[in-house]
DNA sequence: AAATATTTTAATCAGATGATTAAATTATTT
DNA sequence: AAATAATTTAATCATCTGATTAAAATATTT
């Protein structure tokens, strides 16, 4: 095992610490010792990051019942062993990954919806910018999330705070504001967070759908984003106003 | 193999036709000979049908991936055996069920957008309607259909020709004439379409983090989807005109 | 009711899959 | 450089999983 893992208390089921020197021949603590690790972990060694960013690309493009740790080897190019090695296991993997991908999700998005010194209109713009640009990085990301958190829900989202806070932004204060001077009609924030979520990562998540019917490739697939990434804030400041 | 299945030709890898009786006995024919079957096809046996429920729920629950022929056997409460015997393969059980749902999710669609007798502001009402209400008792589809289409797509969409047609559509064709006559800003259907179905879905899409985020129990939920019924017509209209 | 066909069951198979192990290799420490 | 620790490898294991089979049970036909 890789030796920053090794705080004693290893998981049961793993006979590798017998071989590592004396000190932690101590190890009798039986089965599910799950113990946090990294004490002074190394900045990752390579071994440990392609297979992490292998995971992360076969993860978001298969969802997790699908990958095997066959196709994340291959796709790392490293012997199967290798990822029990340095993950413990597949779903040890799966988690680091969905946690980093959740996170720079909502970081993305409170770092804009955060921010005291922009206006409600100028927090849309550059969310849908911000967002739209993050997306076309990694265009899976939002299908992998939204099937992926089937499973883990309230698990996962509960203990990462990120998701939790997002209705008590500066953003939505600025919102509320706005509804009560009349300057907007639908009073409920969470309507009008649905719809701008809605309009900027749903043609990614219906993106084979649409490529298919719409008979675009992958380039005009992209182009027609681009032009959403400036549309869709006069939409959405219309539709403040709407009724 | 249910009478109706035995037309010859039977799958290589099954010898059950041996017992059948004597005309059965010059299946020669090879491995693959995938011949269409349902000569006069019984409407449905009993078992059959529960299967085939069973399976709807479980595959749109979890996605082909992480479904076990044992889940559905015990949602069915039937005998394993009975799948394969009923559907051959969980793959052909699945191929059925996507078939039939992306049928009901796009005829839904089609009969709307195609009526010539309303308007084109008529047909986003009840495009809205049909559709929330349609999903409301199956919420599970939009999400499964978008996770599931990545590993078909192709494949599956064209060979089902009513996702083709969305786009020539009556509606699409009002869509463009309103734009000549200046009522509407934005020139690309697309974009109004992908639009109206985000607004329309996305919110299915991403429940498990709306409930978790927002604390909202399953009714809550469902009476802020009712809410949007009323409320989407509102919103996409004032988009119409935006800018 | 006997004969035949269909449906259902319990047991089992073969291959896939996540994980482990012991040995080999490489790196680090003494 | 010898000793020790960490990493990598190939082989193997145990379980899961989709599918099949032969026999039993039930239904249909003659």
């Amino acid at each position: 095992m890789p030796h920053y893992l090794n705080v004693m208390a290893t998981k049961a089921t793993s006979a590798k610490g017998k071989r590592n020197s004396a000190q932690a021949a101590k190890t009798t603590a039986p089965a599910k010792a799950k113990v946090s690790p990294k004490p002074k972990r190394p900045l990752d060694s390579n071994t440990e990051s392609i297979i992490k960013s292998a995971a992360r690309t076969v993860f978001h493009q298969k969802g997790f019942a699908a990958t095997r740790t066959r196709d994340i080897a291959a796709a790392a190019n490293m012997n199967l062993a290798l990822l029990n090695y340095y993950f413990k296991s597949k779903e040890n993997l799966f988690q680091i990954i969905m946690v980093e991908t959740l996170s720079g999700f909502f970081g993305t998005m409170l770092v804009v919806f955060n921010d005291t010194s922009t206006t409600l209109e100028k927090k849309i713009t550059l969310a849908v910018e911000g967002y739209i640009d993050l997306i076309i990085t990694e265009p899976e990301v939002p299908l992998f999330m939204m099937s992926e958190i089937r499973t883990s829900a309230k698990n996962l989202l509960t203990r990462l705070k990120g998701p939790e806070s997002i209705l008590q932004t500066v953003f939505v204060s600025q919102y509320q504001e706005a509804v009560k001077q009349g300057k907007i009609t639908e009073p409920n924030p969470l309507h009008f967070l649905l719809n701008l979520l809605g309009m900027i990562m749903f043609p990614f998540i219906a993106s084979p759908m649409v490529k298919t019917i719409a008979k675009l490739s992958d380039k005009q697939f992209e182009k027609l984003m681009l032009e959403r990434k400036q549309r869709i804030p006069v939409w959405v400041k219309a539709m403040l106003k709407a009724k």
